[in-house]
DNA sequence: AAAAATAATTAAACACTGTTTAATTTTACA
DNA sequence: TGTAAAATTAAACAGTGTTTAATTATTTTT
């Protein structure tokens, strides 16, 4: 059944495109002020169309939002390299806040918007389980450090929590341009000089 | 002159009231999704009637913004009564968490909504002289440790950035809710216990 | 006190928004 | 080729922020 094959893949590649169109349009002018008609413009199809292949515009989102934590986790691959915990759980500190830099946007759309949350619930943590897997890396890295003397008289769970908190508030603030304000030398090395003293800190413990 | 003056107060009142109304408006349903006509129906006036005490939607927020400062800076009050610069600190810490836990939906318009950086600026960083201050609180606080011999070979001013994006990292992951999925038991708790991590590092340095 | 000027307030419109509906066109299969 | 199904659209609905001109109320001047 060729056809019925090919009518799939035309109906993936409306959907791709959709998502295409989607992300530029969100990462360029934000969620909030991307329109269905925005998008449904820029694929040259009709607003309702969009409404065949998502639910609503939560569900765009929601598809991008995923696409994101695959990108990250990806990205993470190259700590497979690093041997001791410590090292590795910097590198991943640095590999974090370049992805955040390098895409504040996508960031933005992971990890500071409010949007549709409720979604993820909705949908069985489908969009977390990247972002769970990246925080259960988080966490069995922080485990290896202890093994090899490392924090002692820490909560494991708590101090990952924690060391998530300190890089995505070094980037989350300067995202959000509440350090532009406050600092307004050195804005461009403040998250990275901030991580630096993060860096320091870990180096004692 | 005892009219004019009455008018102004007039005028002054009725702009307290839009205020009061947007305020309850705003961290009942969220900035994006009052209407200046839901504000006008609070009130009981027309919708156009807000326009002519404010700009725009924005200069509501900004208002607010300023108002949440200064209430912050309220409750850093008490921390003049802790003597040892390090307690100090950590009582900062404390005072800021319980604000936002507190506060979480004036935290949001404070430090992780978007909307209206541009307004700060325009007004000369207004909005800012009491972020910039409590910032600024923590940046003496800092020096005072390291007088007192804390913080050896850190850099005062990136400490500050990393202690406070290390708060605020604590406080906006749960806010905006990307804790829930990741850490499904203790939600209540984990930033309460994610900042005792932060104290237990802190004692060592 | 009446008329003119000024200020406060509103109704109505404009150009948007997300979403739903019914109608229309296109495609697939008998 | 005709018919059923699918894809696509146009049109409408109820909402949005904001601007405009008109209206009402108040103050000032004559």
């Amino acid at each position: 059944m060729g056809i019925a094959d090919r009518k799939e893949r035309d109906k993936e590649e409306l959907r791709d495109r959709i998502l295409v169109a989607a992300k530029s349009l969100f990462l360029e002018k934000g969620v909030e002020k991307t329109s269905i008609r925005n998008i449904a413009d820029r694929i040259e199809y009709s607003p309702g169309i969009i409404y065949h292949y998502f639910r609503d515009k939560n569900e765009i989102f929601h598809a991008l939002h995923q696409g994101g934590f695959i990108q990250l986790m990806e990205k993470m691959q190259v700590l497979a390299t690093v041997r001791h915990p410590m090292e590795r759980l910097k590198a991943m500190g640095s590999v974090y806040i370049t992805f955040a830099m390098e895409n504040p946007d996508m960031y933005d759309l992971m990890f500071i918007k409010e949007a549709p949350i409720d979604h993820v619930f909705n949908s069985e943590h489908d969009a977390w389980k990247e972002g769970g897997g990246t925080f259960n890396y988080l966490r069995m890295t922080i485990d290896d450090c202890i093994k090899v003397g490392h924090f002692a008289g820490h909560d494991p769970e708590a101090l990952s929590y924690m060391v998530w908190a300190t890089v995505h508030g070094l980037v989350s603030l300067s995202i959000r341009k509440r350090c532009e304000v406050v600092l307004p030398h050195r804005q461009d090395q403040i998250v990275k000089d901030g991580l630096e003293e993060f860096y320091k800190i870990l180096d004692r413990l």
